[in-house]
RNA sequence: CGCGGAGUGGAGCAGCUCGGUAGCUCGUCGGGCUCAUAACCCGAAGGUCACAGGUUCAAAUCCUGUCUCCGCAA
């Protein structure tokens, strides 16, 4: 099929791989501009764009889609069908109604739960058990079209956001490959989301992990999982910012501890108050520092007892 | 030229301001104590102090340049 790609992180390149891969003309692909990004302010292309570089495909960097140029030009190219796998722009309605067999997105929740711009991190978040990736037909609303086929799979207690991440974005390629054969040849069956089963999966920002010592070990282990490896959970310890990237319940007897109180030291870590119990954290990084095992940080900074972070 | 921190034995750090025998907490190896141990005691190995120049009688320490890593901000 003649198709244009509108995706921009890493999470879509499978995707973009596995529609040349399988023989389908990908006549555009559609990525957000170029930014300035790391350390020095060096402008780095959207994986999706190297990518596309790299197979020779034209690429297409509108600043905003929906803006009557840029629809335009994607009008001009008489696609069968647009794929959308984290775009991160909204599609106008003159672009989802655009291609005869409509536009279709890959979305990294088995919908309709999580909704929204970040369902792999709420789904490790929330301490969910299985995940999975879900396509469907895109409509006006965010995430509310008629899903089409899924694909799920477990989380376990070792997978954190990333790991997660990376499984599904290759689940998701898979899913779109079969969902396009359907497509071609008439098979697919569309089904209706059940918005009394929906939820919404926010934007995560810096805050998001900023952690609540008052809140459960389970809740506090799921936010550093769902956070890792970016944007991480953090806590305040003497004043400075501490990213916690792994920690384990752990048994104590301090019950005078407060929450967030440093109430026990042992050779693997520091082990911290929470609202039913202890955790025991295990790897951490310090302000200006490399991510590293907490006895390692330990060696060097002197963490005591009584301690309470915020 | 966005702001800032850092590169010191295997790990994490101190020392640098006020140049002059490389230190701490661990790890490793050997020995001892012990019913036993991740505990304790004794001993040992292991470092061109990121790299390249410069100043100096002398540079981890001062000056210049390069590379790499990290935090913030985007």
């Amino acid at each position: 099929m003649k198709i244009i790609f509108m995706g921009t992180p890493d999470f879509a390149v499978p995707c973009l791989d596995m529609l040349v891969k399988e023989g389908h003309e990908v006549c555009l692909v559609v990525t957000q501009p170029d930014k300035p990004k790391g350390r020095g302010k060096k402008m780095l292309f959207p994986p999706v764009k190297e990518k596309a570089i790299e197979y020779g495909i034209e690429v297409f960097q509108p600043v905003k889609v929906k803006e009557e140029e840029a629809v335009e030009k994607l009008r001009s190219y008489n696609a069968d069908i647009i794929v959308v796998v984290a775009f991160g722009q909204i599609l106008p309605e003159s672009i989802l109604n655009m291609p005869k067999y409509g536009c279709v997105n890959v979305h990294g929740s088995l919908l309709p739960k999580y909704r929204g711009a970040a369902p792999i991190q709420w789904s490790v978040i929330n301490g969910d058990t299985k995940t999975g990736v879900t396509t469907m037909y895109m409509e006006k609303g965010l995430d509310t079209g008629d899903m089409l086929l899924k694909a799920e799979f477990d989380i376990s207690d070792e997978d954190t956001y990333g790991t997660v991440h990376d499984k599904m974005c290759v689940m998701g390629a898979d899913v779109l490959k079969e969902t396009l054969v359907k497509i071609e040849n008439g098979t697919i069956v569309r089904e209706k989301q059940d918005d009394a089963l929906s939820n919404y999966a926010p934007m995560i920002s810096k805050e998001t992990g900023h952690i609540d010592w008052n809140k459960t070990s389970f809740e506090i282990i799921n936010l550093i999982r769902g956070l890792d490896p970016v944007p991480a959970a953090w806590t305040v310890y003497n004043g400075e910012v501490l990213k916690i990237w792994k920690a384990v319940k752990f048994e104590c007897d301090n019950s005078t501890a407060k929450c967030g109180e440093i109430a026990y030291i042992t050779k693997k870590g520091f082990v911290v108050k929470t609202g039913d119990g202890f955790v025991l954290v295990t790897e951490i990084q310090a302000r200006g520092g490399k991510r590293m095992a907490t006895d390692a940080y330990m060696r060097g900074h002197a963490v005591e007892k009584g301690i309470v972070l915020e």
